[in-house]
DNA sequence: GCCAATTGCTTGAAACCTAAAGAAATCTGG
DNA sequence: CCAGATTTCTTTAGGTTTCAAGCAATTGGC
């Protein structure tokens, strides 16, 4: 069972199991590693800390500007590129959260009147939800400062940062797609 | 107040309001904005996507193989790194998370005997807690593992892609750094 | 038509998380 | 020394989140 999480993609085309491998960086000092995986560990934890510091930044702002929670706005913004209105199973997809979580958020957005929900004529399981008129102007109020502060987050960046970051972080999604589905298919 | 937090770094050198930028961008098409901060959006979304993605990847994992639940591993993984053991102030900072959270973290993780909590002698507020000798050992066993998972993850990826994530990332969090803190500050 | 599997959503329990307020200990400037 | 500020941690209230279990509607095979 260990011995089948071990065939990582990495070591695939190396044959022996006991490789030692000599790496001498010259920025820090000279490491000796059985296996060498020490990289995608930071850049892993680099990639969490800069993703919560940005999330806690927004949830700030969206709380201080607006009063608003980040997964309200996130169920918003969902809504807002769909003006026919998304199943709930949709927005949980989208949104990548639990089914169960979706109900409620709807539940108080609904109760708040950003949302407009009615069950399908087609099939009676499915709940169609939309942004009610209030909802949308709501959002777009909202959304067009966050893009603002956004953009100031990234400030630093320059345009071709920019590009070769989203090149690399395409790239960084479909390899962690494959890997997730190669686990559970 | 609206104007104020339309002062966006990126615009601090053009004195008048109403500038229209004509972007050309040969990969795409040529686009006109009264402000460009689409791609700053984007890129912030595929970044979460990528962080989400990978996340909930390893909180499944970890609950398969340890039935653990991730922020416990993570306040293991600061611990680990500290033998002789941290305040809860310290750990809330590392882990960019509340206060009260770390305190029912702990309590939990205290009950379940993989912590061991004392009142510093120094200074009676202060809580230091370590990692009991079970706790260390039961980590490093989910640590080995996490680190393979995370090579998986990445295993698409390039040494050379590697390193330059890493270092957009480093720029990206300077920057995102800066920019919350010009904004409390 | 009928039964089983699937799909869409809800519910409930436990954990996690934040913001804000509070309690206790310590520090600091008279 | 002592009153006020600060620091450290806990508590509280309100949400968010997952997982598992369950219900209801639909679909598909026979």
């Amino acid at each position: 069972m260990i011995a089948e999480q071990r065939s990582v993609r990495d070591l695939r085309t190396t044959k022996p199991d006991k490789i030692c491998i000599m790496i001498l960086d010259s920025e820090t000092k000279a490491v000796e590693l059985p296996e060498h995986h020490g990289d995608e560990l930071r850049l892993w934890l680099r990639l969490l800390t800069c993703t919560t510091l940005i999330e806690g930044e927004v949830r700030s702002r969206l709380r201080e500007r607006f009063d608003v929670t980040l997964p309200r706005f996130d169920l918003m913004a969902q809504l807002d590129k769909v003006p026919e209105g998304m199943t709930l199973s949709d927005v949980s997809k989208r949104m990548m959260v639990s089914n169960g979580n979706v109900t409620g958020l709807v539940e108080r957005l609904v109760e708040s009147g950003h949302l407009d929900r009615r069950t399908s004529d087609a099939d009676r399981r499915v709940q169609v939800i939309r942004l009610t008129k209030a909802g949308r102007a709501e959002f777009r109020k909202m959304a067009a400062e966050h893009e603002l502060w956004i953009a100031d987050v990234f400030g630093d960046l320059t345009p071709k940062d920019v590009r070769e970051l989203m090149r690399l972080l395409a790239k960084t999604k479909a390899s962690a797609q494959k890997s997730a589905k190669a686990r559970a298919g």
